[in-house]
This record gives C-alpha cells, sequence and structure tokens, in this order.
DNA sequence: CGGAGGGTTGAGATTCATCAACGCGTGTGG
DNA sequence: CCACACGCGTTGATGAATCTCAACCCTCCG
C-alpha cells in the first residue's frame, strides 16, 4: 500500500477523486524501482499493471524483428503508462523500458478495471489521458507524412516551449538526443544535422540547451489546433504567425 | 429523436447500456446525409457532435499549408468518431470528411459528456473504442517508421482478412486505393507497385479484389499483439510462423 | 590508460516521391 | 449516339532526401 505524499503535485489520473476512491486504487498498489535499459513489459506480455511513474523517465516502443525500434512515447515523472494498453484487450503491443533509474507506482490491473465500473470520475481521467496520448500519436502520424525533419524538430521544440510556460526563452531536452531522434522517426545523424539548420533560423542549441530568440521564432511550426494550447493565441500576434 | 433499429448489429458504443441509458443518449441525436466530398468538420473546429456511420464511408485526415494530406483512419458504417477528441479538450485536431455519399448519426457533445459522468458502462465503452483507436494509431507509426511499403500493405490485408473470419481466402478493399494508399503513408504510385509485388508473393489482386494462395500467406507480417486475434494463434501451426 | 557510449560529420547508396504519359470506364452534353 | 472530359489506376524515367556506413571527437568511468 502506497500513500500518495501531499506535497506533490497530483497527477491527472487522480485528479478530482475522492479519498475514499483514491485509498481504493492505491491500496494494493506498489512502488518498484527499475535500471537503465530494464524491461518493464514486452511486446506480446499480458499487461498486469498500470504504471506511473514517480521519479525517472520510461520509454514506449515497438520492435520489428530486424531489431529495428519505432519509439511511441517517451514518459517522464507524473505520466502513466499501460492504461490505454488495458482496455484494448489482448496482450500488449508495445515494449516499456527504463531509461536510466526509474521509480514506479504499479496499479493492479484488477483495480483499475473494477474501479473504473465504480467511478466515473476517475473513468473520465482515463479517456482524458487516453485520448491526449492518441492526439499525440495523431500528431506523429502527421508529422512523418507530410512534414520534414526541420518542421517535426520544430513542432516538437514548440510543444516544449508551450509546456514551459512561453515565457522563458530556454528550455532543456528532456531527454537523451537518440531517443528524441527516434521518436521523431529519424536517425540520431539526421536529428543532429537538423538541430545545425535549427541554428540558422535563430535557434541557438547547447548540448541539451534549446534557446531562441524570442518567442515568435517557433510561430512557424504551428498549427490550428496546437495555437489553443498558445498563451497568445487569441491576441493579435498570432494573427500573424504565417500559419504553416 | 433518433431510434435504433433493432434488427441492425448494436454498434460497440451502445453496449451493454441499459435501454433507459441509451434513450438518454439518442434523445436529442438526428441523422444527416452527407454528400462525397462533404467536410463533417475541420482542423480547428470546435467539436460539436460525436459522428456514429450508419451508412457509407468517412475518413479523417490532417492537412498541411502546402496541401499535403495524412490519412489519420478510414471508417466504416458502425464506427464513431470525434469521441475522442470531445475529451482532448480544445479544437479538432482532425478533418472529418464523407466519401461518398454518407448517412451519420449526430450525437451533441453536451449528451456525451454528462452521460459519461452518469453510466460508467458507457465512459468504459468510450475507453474501449478510443484505446482501439489508439492502438491503431499506434501500427500506424511503427509501420511508417520501421516498414517497407510491402510490410505495410501485407499488414493492412492480413487485418482485413482476419476481420474476414480467417476463413475464406477472399476479401475486397473497403476503400478507394489512393485512400489506402495515404493511410499507409505512401503514394498511389507506390501503392500500386507494391501490389504488384503482392502478386509473387501468392496474392491476387484484381481492381478490389484480393485472393490469396492459403490462409498462412500473410503470416509473415504477424507480430505478437496481432496473433491473438487470429483464431489459429494457440494452434502448432502458428508457431511456424517466421514471425517477423 | 583504455574502453564504451553519445554525439557529430562526411561520402555514398537506396528508396520512395515526383513528374509525365497513358489506358480505361463513366458520365455528360451536344 | 458519339465525342469528350474526367477521375482512377497504372507504368516509366528521374531526382531528391534520408538512411547507411564509417570515422572521429568527446566525456565518463573503471
Amino acid at each position: 500500500m502506497y500513500s500518495f505524499p501531499k506535497n506533490k503535485k497530483k497527477p491527472q489520473l487522480f485528479e478530482g477523486l475522492s479519498e475514499e476512491s483514491l485509498q481504493t486504487l492505491l491500496q494494493h498498489s506498489f512502488l518498484k524501482e527499475f535500471e537503465n535499459g530494464q524491461l518493464l513489459i514486452q511486446q506480446g506480455d499480458i499487461p498486469q499493471f498500470v504504471y506511473l511513474i514517480i521519479d525517472g523517465t520510461l520509454k514506449t516502443s515497438r520492435m520489428s524483428a530486424e531489431g529495428e525500434e519505432a519509439t511511441i512515447r517517451l514518459l517522464e515523472s507524473g505520466d502513466v503508462c499501460m492504461e490505454a494498453v488495458l482496455f484494448m484487450g489482448g496482450p500488449s503491443p508495445i515494449d516499456v523500458q527504463a531509461m536510466g533509474t526509474t521509480t514506479v507506482l504499479l496499479i493492479p490491473d484488477k483495480v483499475i478495471k473494477t474501479h473504473v465500473l465504480e467511478d466515473a470520475r476517475f473513468s473520465v481521467n482515463l479517456l482524458k489521458i487516453v485520448t491526449r496520448h492518441y492526439k499525440n500519436a495523431m500528431h506523429q502520424i502527421d508529422a512523418m507524412q507530410i512534414k520534414s525533419p526541420v518542421q517535426r524538430v520544430g513542432y516538437y521544440f514548440l510543444i516544449k516551449h508551450l509546456e514551459s510556460g512561453h515565457d522563458s526563452l530556454e528550455f532543456s531536452l528532456p531527454f537523451r538526443k537518440q531517443s528524441i531522434a527516434s521518436y521523431l522517426g529519424m536517425t540520431p545523424e539526421t536529428f543532429s544535422r537538423t538541430l545545425k539548420k535549427m541554428k540558422e533560423m535563430g535557434i541557438e542549441v547547447e548540448d541539451d540547451k534549446i534557446k531562441m530568440r524570442d518567442s515568435f521564432t517557433l510561430c512557424h511550426f504551428c498549427d490550428s489546433d496546437t495555437a489553443a494550447l498558445c498563451a497568445r493565441h487569441d491576441r493579435e500576434e498570432c494573427q500573424q504567425c504565417p500559419l504553416h
């Protein structure tokens, strides 16, 4: 039985739940630590837990028989995974792997599956989480089909910029470059070359630190549904964005 | 107010709902017909309905400013869409377009959003639908990243083969070839050339009819999580599949 | 000190998209 | 009834873009 630290920010999974409901969920959950590279679950395994990252990072991916890997998501602390897989039925379509030492809260599948029918608020939380992942996946799909490497990286930077509040002109890459490259569907080499091109556009890259000239540098990479996330999307300035 | 015909197969959206619950949903819903090419919703619009296809086909896609299009899903009768978008919050990240004359049941967003908190069974239905879409999206991602055109088409055929019951050695393409090509992330030209290669592998293609030599022709394209859908996955024969 | 892994850079190969032309079936209007 | 245009699918030639392979630098660590 795990008790969630009061001082920590509540993850979306638990948002708006009654104390009682939360207790039910945590009652049979427990912490576990994984080492760098360790697999939490493999493609084909029957899922037994939902994983909530307490500290560290995970990667979800699909692997071909030839050993090529497609990264589906890169997750940080507060993120959940396998919640979608549980409701797909059947074995897991993805690998989940720790990238560095990572502490994870394991919530048994049965707890989730029964609780979802008892607390509608909880199932709505799950719905919101899964749909966000799905939205992400849709962006990934169109990125790989119709966007150049520069556009993919630019959009990735834009999202990170928006996440960090739009005020700071600086942020750092939350993952190894090769991981991001794979997530964006390109080789580390292409990613590296793309970063060089970004510099010519006014985006400084030094190791994992990204600095931009002004907060509109990334506007080229915005689209109509992402604009809604932008604090300034209803201001005049945004209208000037060459939405492309 | 629409009343769902008793003789028709109940769509997954309504599965296991009480008569009362179903009535609440249908009370403010209505049918609408769309013509070929007509847009039900555009990227950037605020979603107002969930669409349940009664008859015909729809396409969901993302469009770049340059006019390039990435197909996200191709939907047939019984499929739902926009249900995920509702819970993402914000404007729609996708276009929805009719491919041919299509009859759709429109369920207002408010009905969905309130009902989801009242009937946990309904929200679980939604969860299952969204996660299935998400799984699809994951397959699309890894297909475009690590699979050759032949593998993509092969996997697509495999799914269609499994859907049609694994017994028939024949099925037909449910959409125009160019639509399928876009869905698979390739040009119509490449799709056409790929079909020619498939013929050399023992898969007859004539217009939209696909005939295969035997029911194992497509096994090459299977993977561990898809195998679970196969009626014979626990038989010996499946072990022989050169899972790659 | 040596090895391993991450990241970068360069040169070459491969593959798919692009562009163009054509066959074919359908529908339309004179 | 025929001429014609149109959309879909196919085929061929070309080119561009990214992956691949290889070498290198760097830092970290035993």
